[in-house]
DNA sequence: TAAGAATTATAGTATATTCTAATATAATTA
DNA sequence: TAATTATATTAGAATATACTATAATTCTTA
């Protein structure tokens, strides 16, 4: 039943499928938050927080509004977010 | 608190965030397949099933039973199969 | 044990992804 | 208006992935 979606759904998978982006949306589980915080966190560059806040974006998992020259960026699908409860729910006790 | 698993767990969805791999997965839900049965369904190349499913298995997510000359391959972890339901739940009414 | 069927493995090319470094844009403040 | 801060974009090299074709295994059965 889901072979008429398979190739969204694996578009999204495949766009939460790398460690960063991961973590990007575990972060903003709980609260939109700006380039510059993801970045502390990560421990990365900005050029590579940005970069994979454009592929989270173009899946429609992450929004983004601009006030001032900051961007907070949110979990821009409910769904993606209750994904992210399940995997956290089975993979991680 | 996912953090600690990101690696594991994004590699995880890595390794089913394929068209092919997700359909794959689907058609395994109600039971184990041959290779050849995968193949007919999914309408592409022998090599190609053998190496996506060598691709599942590597992550634990198929596993697989030789009976006489036939691999039957089924899904591999519990929780996968709880997370395909979910996708499906989500993303497919 | 030889032939045939089913499955797996390998090689090579094409394409995609990731990261780093550098540059650009846009808003703010001095 | 110049300098600063925050973010985005681009280019290029390194790596990874996917697909096709082909060879190699493994098992069955004649």
């Amino acid at each position: 039943m889901l072979e008429e979606k398979v190739e969204a759904v694996s578009a999204l998978l495949k766009s939460i499928s790398h460690p960063t982006r991961l973590m990007i949306l575990c972060q903003l589980q709980d609260g939109a938050k700006t380039v510059g915080e993801l970045q502390q966190v990560l421990q990365t560059t900005q050029a590579n927080v940005s970069q994979h806040l454009t592929i989270l974006r173009s899946q429609g998992v992450v929004s983004s509004r601009k006030e001032a020259n900051f961007i907070y960026n949110r979990i821009g699908d409910q769904r993606v977010l209750t994904l992210i409860n399940t995997l956290q729910d089975l993979f991680c006790q």
